[in-house]
DNA sequence: ATTTGCAATCTGATATCACAGATGGATCGA
DNA sequence: TCGATCCATCTGTGATATCAGATTGCAAAT
């Protein structure tokens, strides 16, 4: 529960140098949320961020606002924002929408994403494993979020991308530290592989009953660390 | 294309007193949207906002910043927001996407949805059909945003509700236009009162049939406007 | 040693100000 | 009469100041 220095820009999602400050700092913390750099509980001040990144409180207070409107951080009044934690039922209703919308994603993006991308899915999914194995974390988020990443933007519905990212930043803190806290490996499955295999193969029910399935594994293991 | 004089808050959704003033204008300013008392392309201005309202800049800021980062409103540096326009792909995107997410909240709705609520949903339907006989668009589309959200609203999913929400704020303008160009009332159709049927009779693969086709049809109204 | 209370510090919320660029209308020229 | 140009006005962006409430850590008292 340690007050959050948050990170510099990631070499993999680095934020647009031409946005304007208050964009920048929204994208620069959002990825750290979807990478679990932040966990839930974590404080997270507009001055203190506003000192780290150079800036005023200005633009900081619009990405922490907007953070909050998304639900990823909560605020109370005249208090320190912090990252929101997830009730097992909350946690449920966000595995649902995400279902519903990837799994809609998979059936469109099976019928039309590009080989090459198919062959980073298939990269992914082995460097997830390897990620597995090391028990890392955060690298294991990052390659599970690119893998759904294609997939959602292959649909080619930019407003759905959107809305899934959304969700991304608050299932990210609460995964990374339910990952930590999961040691007994055997209980991990890797759906991803599968996935690739009915997007290869043009399948697109197949494809989105798998996401569905990939996707609503995540509460079971949510019930596995109460 | 008049800039805009906004809304006093509606009776129906009155912004909560006691929340943030940010809040507050974020809420009456999204219900204009909802309702369509703003059209496309009307201008949005910080200062005259803030006048109407007698507070300063920053709320109004605030509420702008978070309309604008859901799409609702568009804004170019140092000119005034828009309220955005939709071109006929992302019309399309956005019905596909409540669609999805409107046809899963009625499948479980569907199972249970109070007696009462259900009353009010034959209600909103007649509401809708008299609305559509005065031609009167702003009731219309009052009457039939409340239709949906006991339905989304019914699924148990605050957040599959907020994320609807945020759907409509952004096709009520286009919606708005959209109707008062229709004079043809004979293409319009009202499937709601089958969905209440639905609903009532707990058929709930059924619920989601209609529900997604209600939906879909918004896209023919689209592409007979353009 | 434990608890209570107080004060310094930190918090977000709002208002106000400064700035640079976009806009629009009026005026001047042909 | 038409068109170009320039200046007053309006725009969001960002910085700063102030305030009231929350937090926290230290000190004093039991």
């Amino acid at each position: 529960m340690t007050t959050a220095t948050v990170a510099k820009p990631m070499a993999a999602r680095a934020p647009d140098a031409e946005a304007k400050l208050g964009d920048r700092i929204y994208q620069a913390l959002r990825w750290s949320l979807i990478v679990g750099e932040l966990e839930p509980g974590d404080t997270v001040s507009t001055r203190t961020l506003a000192a780290e990144h150079g800036v005023s409180v200005m633009p900081v207070r619009e990405a922490l606002k907007r953070l909050e409107a998304e639900k990823a951080l909560t605020g109370a009044a005249k208090r320190a924002y912090r990252v929101a934690d997830m009730t097992p039922a909350r946690a449920v209703d966000l595995f649902q929408i995400r279902s519903v919308l990837e799994g809609a994603a998979a059936e469109i993006a099976a019928t039309r994403l590009p080989e090459a991308q198919i062959e980073r899915l298939r990269d992914l999914t082995r460097q997830m494993d390897a990620a597995m194995a090391r028990e890392d974390a955060r690298s294991y988020l990052a390659s599970n979020f690119t893998f759904h990443f294609i997939i959602y933007s292959g649909a080619g519905n930019p407003d759905l991308a959107a809305i899934v990212e959304g969700l991304y930043a608050r299932t990210g803190p609460w995964l990374s530290r339910a990952i930590r806290q999961f040691s007994r490996i055997e209980d991990w499955e890797n759906h991803h592989m599968r996935i690739v295999d009915a997007i290869a193969a043009h399948d697109a029910t197949e494809a989105r009953r798998l996401m569905e399935a990939d996707i609503q594994w995540n509460t079971k293991l949510y019930r596995g660390m109460i």
